[in-house]
DNA sequence: CTAGGGTTAG
């Protein structure tokens, strides 16, 4: 292949050699296109197309649309060079018309699209818009979404003939599918007369994204061709819907099937694993790509390292991090993010300080993971500096949760004076999140008289948070309220709020063991328990005594002792020494918050077993080790 | 000249 031409010959121009063009073969050799394959940035991009004016060239709606093509969807082009490119051409085709369409659709702004589409007709640059134009309108009322704009769109495929393709049709099922209109979408994929691959396709993201997860289950196991789309809307739709477990399970029949997957696949399953905390699977994941020999893109890079970070496996996400070739603002924010929640303050914050040496722009995420690593390291002195920074320096205009994070920390080092400062003085309402970092705080400092007027709040705030409610409950029963704490109760019954139940995941050898408190469905059921009374039995040689504060009310102590000791998590350990080896790392994540007697229970059975146990809770992670806690027992 | 379906951080 020659070498690219660093800057277009402009002395040497060609002779115009329109109107003799020659055919359609030769024309892809026309000097002006040859140079277009090289160019890379809008410099080149003006010389290419002044030399394309002046040789007459851009008469041809081939070379015109070729450069336009180029301006609108090459990365270091320019949607608004294109569009005014396409302004000035004198008889601009169809073609032409959805080059710049397609553009406008997959930008940040997809709506952009109908605008250009109405002012092309009006200004009839556009006579006859076709069936790719309607499937890019169409699309872009699916990514909005937009019912109204979408049905307008529909009407405009009817009016133009094109109501009845099979193309047009598909993604008319896209866009009710995607607006939520299923009942619609199943009426325009019943008009098909013929369906093809992306009909189904369609049809079953549009099911997906519903919430009709049965139907579309029925559909997929109905379909005689499954191609790599067909599984890739299957279990992405099933990770955005939070549906982990569901996901990975199709993820292995897929593989089962000898079905390459594709990057969206492998970024999903990764989403999964790291909500799930599935650590095996997730390295399986990553031992693939190295077996296939799959470049590790950015998306693919970060979803490991959130994926390992999510885990509690820092050093692993740090190792992929530093093997990343490319890094953009997302991979640093998830391993910035990723560390404060792992309790590494200090080294979030000086990555932070690397990532502004790479002079890569933080956003209002990054900020998030920077003010959280303050918070969970009580670095309050430092707070202010970086809050100040990223309004003065980098521009980013503060959120709520960014507020959140003021309160959380203030909060936390017990300076609760100043975290209601913050509340009062934020420049937006606080939501409920941030009452709720007010309220931990009032529990972890035992200030019941403000915790109880915060809990209040909430719940009539949220009066379907079963959460809210503990929260206040524990805060009564550390005081001794039993009074308030039963009447609580009365009133969640009232509201019918059922207490979430806890439950516990622990991953091994790539399959994810779930447990709920006192449950006895596993089959190992009977070693687990066996073990647990062991377990029991060393915690309370080694000075352990059970703290039933924020056990259920109703019950004799005796009683409370069996249930906490019974939770989930607890199941999760025993069963973890079980099944690993001796000095192995055992990780659990949890749906909840780490109660106090499993944290006290954990830190004296790290030491007592020499094992470290990494739990991920709600919010962030304890790494126990030998009887201490990582997050300093303030959570 | 020939364009379809699914995509990452809190």
């Amino acid at each position: 292949m020659a070498s690219a031409p660093a800057i277009i010959p402009v002395s040497a121009p060609q002779k115009p050699s329109l109107p003799w063009l020659p055919t359609p073969l030769l024309l892809s050799q026309y000097p002006t296109l040859r140079h277009l394959r090289y160019c890379s940035s809008m410099k080149q991009l003006r010389q290419i197309h002044g030399h394309a004016i002046t040789s007459g060239a851009m008469l041809d709606n081939f070379v015109a649309s070729r450069i336009l093509s180029f301006s609108a969807l090459s990365p270091c082009g320019s949607l608004s060079y294109a569009r005014l490119l396409f302004s000035h051409l004198r008889k601009p085709d169809t073609f032409t018309f959805n080059t710049l369409l397609r553009a406008y659709v997959s930008s940040a702004d997809p709506l952009a699209g109908l605008l250009f589409y109405m002012e092309a007709l009006e200004s009839s640059a556009l006579h006859r818009p076709d069936n790719h134009s309607f499937a890019l309108l169409l699309k872009a009322c699916s990514e909005a979404p937009s019912l109204s704009l979408g049905v307008m769109v529909h009407a405009q495929a009817i009016k133009f003939g094109w109501g009845s393709l099979v193309s047009v049709q598909n993604f008319l099922v896209h866009m009710y599918g995607s607006c939520g209109e299923i009942g619609m979408a199943r009426l325009a994929f019943d008009g098909i007369v013929e369906c093809d691959d992306a009909s189904m396709n369609m049809m079953l993201g549009g099911l997906m994204k519903c919430g009709c997860f049965e139907d579309a289950r029925q559909l997929f196991d109905g379909m005689s061709e499954r191609d790599v789309v067909t599984w890739s809307v299957m279990i992405n739709g099933l990770v955005q819907s939070s549906r982990f477990k569901e996901g990975l399970e199709i993820f292995r029949r897929m593989l089962e099937e000898k079905v390459e997957p594709n990057e969206s696949v492998l970024v999903n399953v990764l989403t999964a694993c790291a909500h799930l905390g599935a650590m095996e699977q997730g390295m399986w994941v990553e031992k693939y790509l190295k077996r296939k020999s799959i470049k590790l893109t950015v998306r693919l890079g970060t979803a490991l390292v959130d994926m390992y970070l999510k885990c509690g496996n820092v050093e692993k996400a740090y190792e992929i991090f530093t093997r990343m070739e490319e890094k953009n603002v997302l991979a640093w924010t998830a391993m910035i993010g990723g560390l404060a929640i792992n309790g590494r303050g200090k080294d979030a914050l000086q990555l932070f300080s690397q990532m502004e040496m790479e002079e890569v722009s933080p956003n209002e995420v990054t900020f998030i993971g920077v003010l959280n690593a303050c918070s969970h390291s009580g670095l309050v002195a430092d707070v202010l500096k970086y809050f100040n920074s990223m309004t003065e320096v980098y521009k980013v205009k503060p959120n709520v949760q960014h507020y959140c994070c003021l309160v959380d920390l203030y909060g936390r080092c017990g300076m609760l004076d100043k975290a209601e400062e913050v509340i009062r003085k934020m420049p937006m309402k606080p939501n409920s999140a941030v009452w709720g970092a007010l309220l931990s705080s009032c529990r972890i400092h035992g200030n019941s008289l403000l915790g109880e007027v915060v809990g209040r709040k909430l719940i009539e705030l949220e009066p379907n948070n079963s959460g809210r409610y503990v929260l206040l409950s524990n805060l009564y029963a550390a005081n001794g309220r039993w009074d308030d704490v039963a009447e609580l109760r009365r009133v969640m019954k009232e509201n019918g709020v059922m207490k979430m139940p806890g439950s516990s995941f622990i991953d091994l050898k790539g399959h994810v063991h779930e447990f709920i408190a006192g449950d006895n469905v596993h089959p190992q059921s009977k070693e687990i328990y066996t073990m647990l009374s062991e377990m029991t039995k060393k915690l309370r040689l080694a000075g352990y005594k059970a703290n039933t504060d924020q056990a259920l009310l109703g019950m004799d102590e005796e009683e409370k002792e069996t249930a906490v000791s019974y939770h989930s998590e607890k199941l999760a350990i025993a069963f973890g020494l079980i099944n690993t080896e001796p000095g192995t790392t055992i990780r659990i994540t949890k749906n909840l918050r780490v109660c106090g007697d499993c944290h006290t229970a954990t830190k004296m059975l790290s030491k007592i077993y020499g094992r470290e146990f990494v739990v991920r809770d709600r919010g962030r992670f304890h790494h126990f080790k030998d009887g201490s806690c990582s997050c300093n027992d303030f959570w």
